[in-house]
DNA sequence: CTCTTACACTAGCGCTTGCTTGGTTACTCA
DNA sequence: TGAGTAACCAAGCAAGCGCTAGTGTAAGAG
């Protein structure tokens, strides 16, 4: 809904806060003092408590689905291509934009039911985009199996980075997408690396 | 710690309760009232809410490390065999004890140090379980990439199913290992199902 | 018949929570 | 210059929180 540049920063500010504390347990004082305000003159930006936890994942999701379609538009029509590229774009913005992701993740269920329902929206245009790749590669032949199935478990991998993933090893977001891949389409990797 | 029947049935109730509400958002009189009692008599049980939290996770992960073990032990040598075993004993403990590995994997956060101190020792034992398995398969050609990726990637995929998965379709705990299993071995799979 | 143990109760303390209210400040634009 | 507005603050309310203290009761052990 509204998007003034302040309420912008104190989203960003709201996402550090919900993964290092978890969103119940951050309170409304909390968030205030890391605003460098009073938890008074947070209600002027947010309606409740609730409305923060929904503008964090809604930015976080927005940009995820942006960021999807964009690389899909500059890809070429190649379906392993693709299919590594949608798994690139999918960890880049998870790490570039982790705190968002992260909170989307893990504090989904603390939504309430109008917000859910608005939000849901969001991430099914973004599972769909899944869905096409998959079956892309299905087609190929590249892969096989159950179109959802595959979807669910590739996207269950690559969410569950955020887990034990540490972006300052040796290993790049890349790397990652790439090793992932190659699991799931072992006969292009045969004569590789 | 003390196991009389009375604590693990409180146990199963407090974990049904924190896959509902969360862990925060479960109050003591909310779990005292679930249980027919009172919220004072709940402390002659556990110490203090974080007790019951440490009591559910570790009942959940001692029992799906028991029963990997087993899995284990009563397994054929041969590597597919035992991957696919491993995967479906997973999936079956994941069901069967569901709220109590819900809550091992995403109240995780709310363990105070101790507690996850002695608790990450039970799930790292876990842990090398797979990646034993899955070194085995490398090590027959079976698959291909990093031990440690592998395992992750797979454990990712095979945990988001809590997310997504209804017991009451279709499709069951088995039918997910073995498409899980198809997906990063087609080799094996092409002239199968 | 007493002592112990396990389990439960009532009552409430001290504190924190999300949020409201009424008023103040600083800036923008006619 | 003065009206309008966005951003903030001080103060505090009502509700709910985890947990404690002190007591009661029933069953089994000696």
């Amino acid at each position: 809904m509204n998007a003034s540049p302040r309420r912008k920063e104190l989203t960003r500010l709201a996402a550090q806060l919900f993964v290092q504390e978890g969103f119940d347990k951050t309170t409304v004082r909390m968030l205030a003092q890391a605003m460098g305000i009073k938890s008074g003159s947070l209600f002027h930006h947010f309606k409740d408590k609730q409305e923060i936890l929904a503008a964090v994942i809604e930015e976080g999701t927005h940009n995820a689905l942006a960021i999807a379609r964009r690389t899909l538009e500059s890809s070429p029509p190649d379906p392993e291509a693709r299919l590594r590229a949608m798994a690139r774009a999918h960890l880049e913005t998870l790490f570039t934009d982790r705190n968002a992701h992260v909170v989307a993740l893990f504090e989904w269920r603390r939504l309430d039911d109008d917000a859910k329902a608005h939000l849901s929206h969001l991430r099914d245009a973004y599972e769909a985009l899944w869905v096409d790749v998959i079956d892309e590669a299905l087609d190929a032949g590249l892969i096989h199996g159950d179109r959802f199935l595959v979807s669910r478990f590739v996207l269950g991998a690559l969410n569950w980075t955020v887990r034990w993933y540490d972006p300052a090893g040796p290993r790049t977001p890349d790397d990652l997408a790439d090793e992932l891949v190659a699991m799931i389409m072992p006969l292009k990797r045969q004569g590789g690396l």
